[in-house]
DNA sequence: TTGAAAGCGCTAACAT
DNA sequence: ATGTTAGCGCTTTCAA
């Protein structure tokens, strides 16, 4: 390994001045060019370990998400990416598989790398922020609030859940059900009270209770609530979709029945980048997840410069894409 | 930040006795304790970064892929984080996007950070392994196989390509077309070959080439080639898709149309994991991605740990599911 | 088993 | 503008 010390030996100057020369202080031209030649002939990168420890801090930025494979926080991952790296940072992306404790390990490293902030999409209410947050780091929110006095990028959640619900009654829906992510998370509950105040205000529909279902995020849990849903004595004419897992699993369930869309109305709280389906047959209420990404890792970087402005959340509401098939 | 210059203090030991105590070697029980004691107190967590100047190395592992929004891969990387991490690893992500510099940096940012490894499915046949081999760091190629003497984990993309057209060839199908990924990246061209050797096989077909295309591995593609095809004077009965993008791509525009399958045959190399088509409707020639990140990190942990026997090359086969239905 | 001390590669005072 | 030098927090000889 090429050090600072073998450069700036062939270089014919010492080791501080091959330091400022990457790191952009006053050096004259001659010695710049002279150093440049020295490490490229060595290939010469510097340890960014030993600056690391040096200086107390990293190019790198944690993103802590609780799906890796949901399409959604992958969408939110690019801009996120693409704004840091923009920025000469780095991004490492640590998945919390939704546990607590893996999203703990994450943080702890996070402080040990001395990474230079955290955009985390929070595993659950419990989430402890107070380790990292003691140590003076930003942390910025995204898609969850946290309770804590932290920058945060939400979705309108409840919007979007009236959204979704009001596009089902306009197509002539009368029993719309909900397939919601777990009630302990607040963009899961925020959505469900959507369509619930939507049902309310068309007064069309009494029965809210026995529609609605709690499952997780992910299609396995759609799934079963689905078919719980269709055994019921008086099945749904149509459901709400709470993400866009949520609504693959649903719709894989009614496909197979032979009750596709729209012969059962379907609305989905965020996109489906991979479906199949005719793209008129549901109706989706597109989540920013890029945005969102992009947003949080701007107010990230604006914390890492030294911004100390009071705690802000951003809200980015979602694009209702309509159905344009109504009920058959 | 507490050092263990603050621990041992407390501890009444020496500080390379903390260390001592954090890595593992003798110390005597009561002074094993008193640090513990210690080191909870002050809330000491080590820094890695001190720790990895002072070692040359970090238990940090890179996973380096093309497309983080593609599920192939991050189903791939959901093996390769559950092994790592029950190893004490942790895993870096780097999303490449298809580009070599990209690429090339992270792998810079990989040498620069001391991590221990790299598991990389490459950008292209122009990726340049040098300068990391030249570290002596183990590197693991996975799904696309490199012009290096590494560690592989590939699919059997040929038989894979030939076991997707069977499929068709049996439920009856005559004209079948091929849409894949670019012709350069050697997973395509693999079952481009395996594709056009089943049709030589059943000599059923004359005139494969017009019926080829070679797209992106993205959706986007697949939909411009598929329009392509379905616009031939004599347009293709059924068709294979190269990967799991193409064969979204291809569907969407199929579905659009009112082809939905099996009124046209579709045989896909790879998974559709969020598709809302019902599951019997196309071929799938599932490919093993999950299990391809935990082989190549158990054999990337294996390198990490000193073995050097000769690179190996693991070779996974896809898992057949026919469509149920045949030619309408 | 334990401690003292050197040094990993770099940056930032401080001095010139 | 440039060089000298003292650490950043840790591990690891070497001695005791």
């Amino acid at each position: 390994m090429t050090t600072i010390y073998d450069v700036a030996e062939r270089a014919g100057v010492s080791p501080a001045t091959v330091s400022r020369v990457f790191n952009g202080t006053s050096v004259s031209a001659e010695k710049v060019a002279a150093v440049r030649k020295a490490a490229a002939d060595l290939n010469f990168t510097p340890n960014r370990t030993a600056r690391s420890l040096r200086t107390q801090s990293s190019e790198v930025i944690a993103l802590v998400i609780p799906d890796i494979e949901n399409p959604y926080f992958t969408e939110m991952a690019r801009g996120v990416e693409d704004v840091a790296s923009e920025a000469g940072y780095s991004v490492v992306l640590c998945n919390s598989d939704s546990q607590t404790e893996k999203e703990a390990t994450y943080l702890q490293i996070a402080i040990a790398e001395h990474m230079s902030g955290v955009i985390i999409a929070t595993a659950s209410e419990t989430t402890s922020l107070d380790s990292i947050l003691s140590t003076g780091r930003p942390v910025v929110a995204v898609d969850r609030a946290t309770r804590y006095d932290v920058d945060g990028v939400v979705i309108a959640n409840r919007a979007a859940g009236i959204a979704a619900t009001e596009s089902l009654i306009e197509a002539g829906y009368r029993r719309i059900a909900y397939i919601g992510g777990p009630e302990d998370i607040d963009t899961a509950a925020d959505r469900a009270a959507g369509w619930r105040a939507a049902l309310a205000a068309a007064e069309t529909q009494t029965d809210i209770g026995a529609l609605q279902r709690f499952a997780t995020f992910r299609v396995d849990g759609a799934r079963a609530a689905m078919e719980e849903l269709l055994a019921l004595p008086e099945p749904p004419d149509a459901v709400v979709a709470g993400n866009n897992l949520i609504g693959v699993g649903a719709i894989q369930v009614l496909t197979e029945r032979g009750l596709t869309p729209p012969q059962i109305g379907v609305a989905v709280v965020g996109s489906l980048p991979f479906t199949t389906l005719s793209p008129t047959a549901v109706t989706m209420v597109r989540l920013p997840a890029r945005h969102m990404g992009v947003t949080a890792a701007r107010m990230l970087l604006e914390r890492i410069g030294g911004d100390a402005q009071p705690a802000r959340t951003v809200v980015l509401r979602g694009d209702v894409q309509h159905a344009s098939a109504v009920r058959v």
